[in-house]
DNA sequence: CTGTTAGCGCCTTCAA
DNA sequence: TTGAAGGCGCTAACAG
């Protein structure tokens, strides 16, 4: 009881037709007779044909098949990216694969190659912590067409097209509504500054102090991990040292949180005595009692961006050279209690 | 300046030895010599050779793909379940296509057909909230050897594995906890009885009262959307009605967090007056000042274990017919502020 | 309007 | 130990 699928081989015998006859009915080839096309369409129906789109690209070299490869799935942040990416791809026949980098450039590397030996028409990417070399990225683009993008963290590499948020302006405006706010002495909690996106943080951050007149110190700048855990210790290392800011820009919410945890146990006052604000606008930042500001990175838009710059490059590949795309998207503040002190 | 990338017979022509030579080379075939063996190697890296896969799934029937279809991707159940898949099937060479029904059946049917056409090695999915009838999936198994693995959100039909969580004895423990604590009058959440899984968890907090000589009365049983606005709108229905209960097992965090918000904007004292208790262990509610009491779904391991489901049904099916399997994982209650009146 | 055929890249049986 | 050749299912160029 070996159920295998029809070809049009088994319609064409059937019908005492040609294959190639059955091939252009099933595809709607103007040039053959509405009759015929009926009789095809309707005895492929009764036999079950499915179509073998593995067949298909084979020949055609287009598998309609993309690649993602991110840290982990189950984060706000990539899970509605990839929602994105899905939504805008999905309408034009893409199938969405994803691979996990667990943070971990050797593995990295591994689903780079085998999604190109999946023969993918893109691959979507947010390069993992550990990623600092980046040849193995190079090459692909020197050696094969398969566009990549990048999206969140990137790596500056000519010819890849990337779509990120400002993280720049993110930290800007982030330390600009503390000072707005009435807070002077701001604590940076910065993430892995082999990442771009939390030095670009920081930088905006350092700006934004530099252009209101107060100065930038080392000491409060502190480079945490993005767990809640990060938060806590990093808020006990500061009070030891004595060292007490009255505002903490946060580039991670679970650091953000710790953070409020720590200091609600030592009995400090958010927003009175320090405030804090996050980055990322996890769902639970607006759930919590003090609810806590945070800066959204638009990931579903991220997504759909990434999704139709992958699709420009595909029309424009198919019609001569293709150009770099930089697509830059602005952060939303969320101003909630955590740092109104007004 | 294309790329296109070498082949087989590329190899062969530089090495002037046949394509089969080079292809048992490259595969390690046993009665290939080191040395050849050892040149092939050498020059198909030298000339960037990537196997394509595409050709060899043609021969051999097998892409080493599998499908997912889920409601959203953006979800902590939902991306955590296609984390744990991923996890467990990764290692043995397979990548996971994902899709997003948006609880549409019409959409979910496409996907079903399209990820056929693709010829993926299996199907993994939870059901939409609109299906009802299954006949397109019993086609599937009727007509096709691609195996079917229900996870979470399954429906009954002969011959499809599922994994789940035991949501009966979720419901069941959820509200003989509340019993326990001293809640008498206990309400119940419902989400859309369509699907199994509610329906369920309903029973289970149904059998609950009964084994404890409570009654079950009709107008505690209100069935809600899985939104906190859902949750909001529940409380207001039951204080209008003056129907007040003392405690409520909602089968969503999210309503559950709903009525948390409406209950304090009631000045009504959580877990005092009235317990909340909810379903699934979304990350908010252990980080809410006041926590939320849930039953946790394990939706990794319930992704794994799918994907271990899924490797033994590839293995049994090269060798002989194939029994369908029922997993079904023990819930885990998080017992939180929101609940311990003790 | 329809048929014949080559070929996409790989594996594998049969033969040497 | 290696080579020759067929075929997986489909499309498209070339013929009619």
């Amino acid at each position: 009881m070996n159920k295998k699928s029809a070809t049009i081989y088994d319609i064409s015998k059937k019908l005492n037709v040609s294959v190639a006859t059955v091939s252009r009915a099933l595809n709607d080839h103007p040039r053959i007779s509405e009759a015929t096309k009926e009789l095809v369409r309707k005895t492929a129906k009764e036999m079950n044909y499915k179509q073998n789109n593995l067949a298909k690209a084979l020949k055609s070299g287009e598998t309609k098949n993309v690649g993602i490869i991110v840290p982990y799935v189950n984060t706000n942040f990539f899970s509605s990216v990839i929602r994105g990416i899905e939504e805008e791809l999905s309408p034009h026949g893409y199938h969405v694969i994803i691979c996990q980098s667990h943070e971990d450039v050797n593995i990295e590397k591994k689903h780079l190659n085998t999604l190109l030996n999946a023969q993918v028409d893109g691959i979507f990417m947010s390069v993992s912590k550990t990623t600092t070399d980046t040849e193995h990225i190079q090459s692909i683009l020197d050696t094969t067409n398969t566009p990549i993008i990048f999206f969140d963290r990137k790596k500056d590499i000519a010819g890849i097209s990337t779509v990120t948020i400002d993280d720049y302006r993110g930290g800007y405006i982030a330390t600009e509504h503390l000072i707005n706010e009435g807070y002077r002495n701001i604590c940076h909690f910065s993430g892995d500054l082999n990442l771009e996106i939390y030095q670009n943080r920081l930088n905006g951050y350092k700006q934004a102090l530099i252009d209101h007149k107060l100065t930038v110190k080392d000491e409060n700048i502190i480079t945490t991990g993005s767990s809640i855990d990060a938060g806590i210790d990093a808020i006990k290392t500061l009070w030891d040292k004595k060292s007490v800011p009255d505002a903490i820009f946060s580039s991670s919410d679970f650091a953000a949180l710790g953070a409020c945890q720590e200091l609600k146990k030592r009995k400090i006052k958010i927003p009175q005595e320090v405030a804090v604000i996050g980055f990322s606008n996890e769902p639970f930042t607006q759930f919590m009692e003090l609810p806590i500001s945070s800066v959204d990175q638009t990931p579903v838009t991220m997504g759909k961006m990434a999704g139709q710059v992958f699709l420009e490059r595909v029309k424009e590949n198919s019609s001569g050279i293709s150009i770099e795309k930089k697509v830059i998207l602005e952060p939303q503040i969320y101003i909630r209690k955590s740092s109104k002190r007004k």
